[in-house]
RNA sequence: AGGGGCAUAGUUCAAGGGUAGAAUAGCGGUCUCCAAAACCGUUGAUGGGCGUUCGAAUCGCUCUGCCCCUG
């Protein structure tokens, strides 16, 4: 075996307590750490997406942190290609290489690849999105039964946003979204282990309840307000800025809008879970 | 202690004696680039006992618990 490049992701719900095991984990290996988190890219978002703390960044180098604005459209098959680039180069010098994050579908994407779609085409997609608001759900499933009817039967029509993306992709390439998804697994040229950390959903919702206070303690409202211009870029619907944003606009109190975070976030924890529910590559480790 | 009120799902609230509903929380699921997104589905209750009645969440008695008022 000439390959003996080996990647370690440690995944699992948010407030499990990923980070603290990373940086342990990354000490033993030796190893810088690599984010896998589609919301600590972003360096305007520094309260409310949990991320390393200065001290902890400062003690290993960590990777797709706090590396992008909240003006990007940032998304997973960006996510891939950049990621993917970084391990090939990283181990050049390292065996052993530790990835941390709670991105399902980023890590899906840099584990088994996307398939090839080109970039999408914002302006295609406002005037989809535009279509939608005007002409309703209905008129876009027509037009994709007609256009590509194998997507109309395989994907989630009642969620808009499969309608519009399948549209998307088939109308920007003139080839069916379906056709685009035929490729098989992509295969990495290094050993991928998957390790996901789990604790008692009593416990786990406490955390996260927790946390939220101390965001709150720590400004997150004057984060949030911070960005406020950008709040309709998509790294900004996000669980502690949505609720937020509501708040500044008078539509909640800041009661209802922190217990909102609260909420959502124990919602976010037990998707993130389901999501990973059928991955049969992970191994769980309870947490006390 | 005396007087009054209340008791329905985890919570907040419905149901003029006739199929106990809703909101919310909770739970479960979907997933090929907006994914902390966007969707889909779902469990669960009349405080205990006795009575009136063909039939009680609803009327009566009693017990328990909570709230208010008065010494």
């Amino acid at each position: 075996m000439h390959n003996q490049k080996e990647l370690t992701i440690i995944l699992g719900p948010t407030g499990v307590g990923k980070t603290d095991y990373s940086l342990e984990l990354a000490k033993e290996y030796g190893s810088p750490i690599i984010n896998c988190d589609s919301r600590q890219l972003f360096t305007e978002m520094r309260i409310g997406t949990a991320p390393p703390s200065p001290e902890q960044l400062a003690c290993v180098k960590h990777y797709f942190i706090f590396s992008n604005s909240v003006q990007e459209f940032y998304t997973a098959g960006r996510y891939e290609l950049e990621a993917l680039a970084l391990l090939q180069e990283l181990f050049k010098e390292h065996d052993r290489l530790v990835m941390v994050g709670g991105s399902g579908m980023y890590i899906d994407a840099l584990c088994n690849g996307l398939d090839d779609f080109p970039q999408a085409d914002q302006q295609l997609r406002a005037c989809l999105m535009k279509r939608l608001e005007q002409e309703g759900l209905e008129n876009l499933r027509s037009q994709l039964k007609l256009i590509d009817n194998k997507s109309y039967q395989t994907i989630d029509i009642a969620n808009p946003q499969r309608v519009v993306r399948a549209l998307e992709v088939t109308l920007q390439t003139g080839r069916k979204f379906s056709d685009w998804k035929s490729v098989p697994k992509k295969v990495r040229p290094f050993e991928i282990k998957k390790i996901g950390l789990i604790r008692n959903r009593a416990e786990l919702y406490n955390r996260i309840n927790k946390r939220v206070d101390l965001m709150m303690a720590d400004g997150l409202l004057e984060e949030v307000r911070s960005v406020l211009p950008y709040r309709n870029m998509p790294a900004l619907k996000t669980v502690g800025y949505k609720e937020l944003f509501d708040y500044i606009d008078g539509l909640t109190n800041l009661e209802t809008a922190v217990d909102l975070i609260k909420r959502n976030s124990r919602r976010y924890a037990k998707r993130q879970l389901t999501y990973w529910g059928r991955d049969e590559e992970i191994r769980w480790y309870d947490q006390f």
